[in-house]
DNA sequence: TGATTTTATATTCCATTTCATATATTCATG
DNA sequence: CATGAATATATGAAATGGAATATAAAATCA
């Protein structure tokens, strides 16, 4: 029997937490792999948002990486040294750098995306077409509403 | 007129990604309370973990703080200076140690949980009640099935 | 029991991140 | 067009994190 008071500890159904929770458990065999190639898991993320785009404002990338704008410099410096991904200034506007990716960078980040692809359907295993298409969704929803 | 190739970028639609991403927006907004508050993420996390639970050792602690040990064990440091949490050995097995949340902790947490339930309300406007209960089932099956 | 392995936590060393600020460039406005 | 505000990036000092290891206790088992 349940008594009063007795409700389930509050991170248990706190959506902040679940999403937070979610993301740490799939990223963690993942990052693995990512370690276990060429890489890290900075690296990982900066070319995979890269790979498919032109050539990024420092300022853009950090916002699809997700990092702060200090950090992803110092990232983008040793990645530099490394050559997976080059700055190169624009005309138009002397401030900006766009970040892009190398052929190196490519080199290392799309076996590793297809390995991202294998992974992700794997840890999804649980879920049915019809919950994957609905979780997107509203995941989708939750970043366009918030910031 | 779509080109062939012109696919949308590969992390718009990647489930990791979507989990960052849809995580850190939703956080960034409670984050900014948290630190115009007494705390930092790092305590609200811990104080956030222990409130409801009798006392856990550290690495329960960190699993659900989803941190490392070695991370959570310095967190602890400095909440047990501050006298957020304590420390207690256990005497059927010395090596053990419970973190116990403690009445300033409690006060500290407290608010913030509310100020959390609120904020969780109004970042998940976006989405109504089913979709809500489908997210967060579908979340708990990830973390369930991914260790 | 004594030796070995496993488990729990703390600590050390060094790389990375954060916060605040500097620098450079562009924009807006009187 | 000059001056102040705003934007983009970089950087330095201090705090923090991560990987490996140390320490200590318990469990296993020959």
């Amino acid at each position: 029997m349940k008594l009063e008071g007795d409700t389930a500890p509050f991170v248990d159904d706190y959506l902040l937490y679940l999403l937070a929770a979610a993301s740490s458990s799939l990223s963690g065999k993942f990052h693995q792999h990512v370690k276990q190639q060429n890489a890290n898991v900075n690296e990982w993320r900066v070319l995979a948002c890269l790979v498919d785009r032109p050539g990024l404002m420092l300022t853009e990338l950090a916002g699809f990486v997700l990092y702060e704008q200090s950090r992803l410099s110092k990232i983008v410096d040793r990645m530099e040294l490394q050559g997976l991904v080059a700055r190169t200034k624009t005309a138009d506007d002397r401030r900006k750098v766009l970040i892009q990716i190398t052929p190196k960078g490519r080199k290392i980040v799309e076996p590793l995306i297809e390995a991202a692809r294998r992974h992700e359907t794997d840890s999804a295993q649980c879920l049915d077409r019809s919950e994957i298409d609905a979780l997107k969704s509203a995941l989708k929803k939750l970043i366009r509403s918030n910031g």
